[in-house]
DNA sequence: CTATTGTTAGTAATGATTCTCATTACGAAC
DNA sequence: GTTCGTAATGAGAATCATTACTAACAATAG
């Protein structure tokens, strides 16, 4: 067999790639287990950066080229902008259900958050503006607890993304 | 005096600048009148345009460095990022009340909703994580009418922002 | 009047992302 | 296994949004 023989617990993605007559390669196979291997939402210099240790050679190019390629396949999703410190940088989230977030407006950090989401508020505001709703997303903001630890003192400290 | 004699409407404004020592010069003026005055809630560039049409000599220097700093004293506000095409770019607003948004996955654009905020939530979702939570703001997607309109055919078909 | 501070236009510099292109890796068919 | 068409990649140029810097000017304080 020509894709992956592994990787069948993210069943959608494997099958995915074989559907469209993709190819799980090495970079590309890398690029999607170091964004669904953690909730850090990262950047693709991020995932760059995890990627080298282990493929030293793939280039920056190829990471946003299979990041674009694998937002479009469904098997991830990017983040649309983030305020505070570090915004102006993509995002992705290996956690492809529907979710909300919590920010740190200080550090930046991105939490997922597992509230369940009111579908029906979609519905409500649907029927008071005449728009056609596909779908809402929430992001709370505040400090993170990290953050409220080391107090006042030393805030903008812009941390590595 | 030495400040603003009108311009009363939006009353924080001129008092905010004039306690902070600043001056209503005529760039600023028309940048902070641009935005004010509109609901699509622009880019850096269209507000750059807008203005140059009244002053023509103004740069986009000077149109992001008073947005940044109208923004710091609260007279208006930035949108963190937003999804679909046109993504990347700053955008601000106007309305500096707490209100949340439609975007238009398709052309988007953005919509104010008049809904109310629901503070509670915040409590809630506090009482819940352990965060704290300074507030939230709720993304609404979907295709905006004009874009239901033209059908189908013409889809991609990215308009300037 | 003179020193200080606020503002600006113009332009260079950045950071993030996309594009281009020559080269390489694969898989299918001889 | 050699050949061939296509997918994928690395390297670097190009683009876009944004920021930084500079020199000149204007308003204000003393
Ligand atoms: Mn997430
Ligand atoms: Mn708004
Ligand atoms: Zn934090
Ligand atoms: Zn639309």
């Amino acid at each position: 067999m020509r894709i992956i023989t592994n990787n069948s617990a993210n069943g959608l993605g494997a099958e995915t790639l074989r559907r469209r007559g993709f190819r799980l390669t090495g970079p590309r196979r890398l690029i999607l287990e170091m964004v669904q291997g953690t909730d850090r939402h990262p950047t693709a210099d991020w995932v760059h950066r995890q990627v080298r240790r282990r493929l030293s050679r793939v280039s920056l190019g190829t990471v946003y080229r299979n990041l674009r390629l694998l937002v479009e396949e469904g098997m991830i999703k990017e983040l649309p902008g983030i305020a505070g410190p570090q915004a102006g940088a993509a995002r992705f989230d290996g956690n492809t259900t529907i979710h909300h977030h919590f920010t740190c407006s200080e550090c930046g950090g991105i939490r997922d958050l597992s509230e369940a989401v009111d579908r029906s508020l979609d519905r409500r505001m649907a029927a008071r503006t005449g728009l056609r709703i596909s779908h809402h997303r929430i992001e709370f903001y505040g400090r993170c607890p990290a953050c409220q630890a080391r107090q006042g003192r030393r805030r903008r400290s812009r941390k590595r993304r």
